[in-house]
DNA sequence: GACTTTTAAATGTCAGACAAATGAAAAGTT
DNA sequence: AACTTTTCATTTGTCTGACATTTAAAAGTC
């Protein structure tokens, strides 16, 4: 692990990208733990601040973890799902909230994906995610049910249809579109009639997975995707002329 | 703004955290100066380099970046595909290194998020795309090709195909999962035999493509992802068995 | 031997200082 | 007046040294 003297870039900066592609290359293994923080300046020939901002860098990322006390110090980390799905979901939410990506352009990748899942998900037909999404339905079919539990619920249902798949690369990715998506999805305001075709749509959905039909379940998801991007352009419709009310 | 002075978590940790969600909430716009290292620290009733290392924490994940000078300090940073790209990778990449992850998993998420690419791809049916594809293809069937030339270019074809969806946010996603694959991918070697396998199955992509044939598409990818288990495994069964040679 | 105390090592935090970059204002020049 | 140069204040980058806090192991005590 050296760094270049002669680069511009910052000295934590520098030490955290040597850091991070021992790392990634495997020259540091799981748990094992890095030099101490004096040891590492030593090394670097840096001070002992420059080399706790690298390593904040690299904490940031999941990448290590740091305990204080005696046989304390920074070590590996193993990246948990949990780690990837938030960084997954900050990165989907700034993606689409500072308007790099459309919301159409998002929900596409959504229903993509999710017709993907769709497709392992009838394949492998899991009793427990089918039995969920069935709850999910009928909940969603319940009046009286505000819009911020139906969109809970639908969440709910999605979700398990993506878990359906049982595959958590596939989730994970998911997880950080359908996240991103809810704040705009709050804001809708689901009148009974399509809550109706909501609901009926999931059904077919959860329908076609039961019978391991996936292109009717692809089929079921498109008219799902083409339903939410109506009604999410009315909230932007509404948004963009207020005074026309 | 606020932290909380009775957690125990680390103070540059809470306030870089009071800070990315203020970020995440569209409290602090793009482009959006934030106060200078010393009012940070006076705001927080923190030193400066408490207030550093949150700050090198939130460039870690690029929500932000830092310029020197008189009218310098940290700007809330718009993020960029490629900012997007590289943490996917780096996420991914340790997810399978770590194995956290399962070769065949990530190799089974990968080709569904192909396929559901494969069929935006036919229905859009970019002829940039399409010249690159069976370009690459022709490469593909040269004689004499390194086993890492062979690698490239099959990344290369597969980079085409996934952008010829023109869904940003789908390129982005995949460019974690096929990178991560890299690695073991060039660690195979490939006989002529599997290298003519493969190229027909990527004319039979390309030409499902051509002719806006998804079904199609889908078809030559599982095939393919079928091959490229195939020859994983292989990779996996020499390493673990050295010995019998 | 079991329990308590001490100690050493490591991270977390602070204070103050200087270096370096940078834009803006001031000064100087034509 | 217009342009160039210089100065200067601001801000981040880095260093030094110190102290606080946590923690596990070593030493001591019963």
């Amino acid at each position: 692990m050296q760094i270049d003297p002669n680069s511009n870039a910052d000295l934590s900066a520098q030490i955290a990208t040597s850091i991070r592609d021992a790392i990634m290359a495997g020259e540091l293994i799981v748990d094992e733990r890095l030099p101490s923080e004096a040891e590492l300046a030593d090394h670097f020939a840096v001070s002992r601040p420059t080399v706790r901002e690298a390593l904040k860098r690299l904490a940031a990322q999941s990448l290590i973890r740091t305990q204080r006390g005696a046989s304390g110090g920074a070590f590996v980390n193993r990246l948990s799902y949990r780690d990837a799905y938030s960084q997954q979901i900050t990165t989907s939410t700034l993606l689409l909230s500072m308007n790099e990506v459309s919301f159409e352009t998002a929900c596409e990748a959504r229903y993509a994906m999710e017709r993907a899942c769709a497709a392992l998900s009838a394949a492998s037909r899991s009793a427990d995610h089918l039995a969920t999404m069935r709850a999910e339905i009928f909940r969603q079919g319940q009046p009286g049910l505000t819009d911020e539990a139906f969109c809970a619920s639908d969440v709910a249902f999605h979700r398990a249809l993506v878990d359906g798949a049982g595959n958590p690369v596939l989730s994970y990715q998911l997880a950080g579109a359908v996240e991103a998506m809810q704040p705009l999805m709050n804001m809708i305001t689901f009148t009974a009639r399509s809550r109706e075709a909501i609901v009926k749509l999931h059904t077919d959905i959860a329908n076609a997975i039961e019978s391991q039909d996936g292109p009717a379940a692809s089929a079921a998801l498109t008219a799902l995707e083409i339903e939410t991007l109506t009604l999410a352009q009315n909230v932007f419709a509404a948004r963009a002329k207020p005074q026309e009310e």
